[in-house]
DNA sequence: CTCGGAATGTAGCCTAGGCTACATTATGTG
DNA sequence: CACATAATGTAGCCTAGGCTACATTCCGAG
């Protein structure tokens, strides 16, 4: 694919500003793991009933010592709580962010699906996407799905 | 914010599935950075005409350290080439992944525009969400913004 | 009630991507 | 043409997030 050249690269956004974009996008990638994990673990404590480690590990495709390591970093933000061999809970805040973060997800897949992105394309997307979408933007999503 | 109740979270996709969206979004996010700074590098040269250390850390937000390092990458990858203190380019391969880069990068802010999202917002977030549109989703938006 | 296998936890290693501090090179100006 | 200053490069440190290998704990079957 070749560039339009009645549409040239010379549309550089000024340079504090693009810096800031790069910025928040930074920022939203950190984090971004911790959602997934406490969705995870809200959606097994709310469906069979425990989260385990192995478990986790085993939904993300990570090793399980990668799951624990991270079970660790959600205790230190104060999102879960867990006794060692006992499984994994989440606190208040953890339940709160979990909430947002699968309502968030489901509003960014109706979206690729009412724009025409496939069913399996449209979920797999948004596993990485919906940690990038703003508040305003989410705002937007949802207005777009309200109206048509 | 409390789930609605008959909306069950038990709709937990097969585990297979799920550790396979969560490897692609973990997959397309290494990977991201390289495509922001060949997608600058490339912009910088055709507007101005250098690209310099110095200045792609400043639209980047991060220290010149932190740009070498990763220019150094860049250079492992294939992907640009530079000699001590005379500057970046890119490769072929770096100037095609530029090229599909930018033209991803329209598409998903055209989308974001088109769906009612303001202007500064789409910018911004398209900025972390393009690295997670798989090839399915972009034509999907290219089809979408073709027909209305 | 013991004992073996599975789950859990720990230790240590790696890379990416940040940073600061310091060293080196280029360059424009007096 | 020298030299101050800006740009470039290097070194070393940190955290996150992967991994493997090993140690520990739990629990159900015999």
């Amino acid at each position: 694919m070749v560039e339009n050249p009645t549409r040239p690269a010379s549309v550089l956004p000024a340079e504090p500003t693009q810096a800031s974009r790069f910025g928040k996008a930074r920022t939203a990638q950190s984090g971004a793991l911790l959602e997934d994990y406490v969705e995870l673990i809200s959606d097994l404590l709310g469906t069979g009933g425990e989260a385990r480690p192995t478990d986790i590990a085993r939904r993300l495709g990570v090793a399980h010592a990668t799951a624990i390591k991270t079970i660790g970093r959600l205790k230190r933000e104060g999102l879960a709580v867990a006794k060692p061999y006992r499984g994994v809970f989440l606190t208040e805040a953890g339940e709160s962010l979990a909430a947002r973060v699968r309502a968030r997800h489901r509003v960014v897949v109706d979206v690729l699906l009412a724009v025409g992105v496939p069913f399996e394309a449209a979920e797999s997307d948004a596993e990485g996407i919906e940690h990038h979408v703003s508040d305003v933007t989410l705002a937007a999503f949802a207005r777009f799905l309200a109206q048509r």
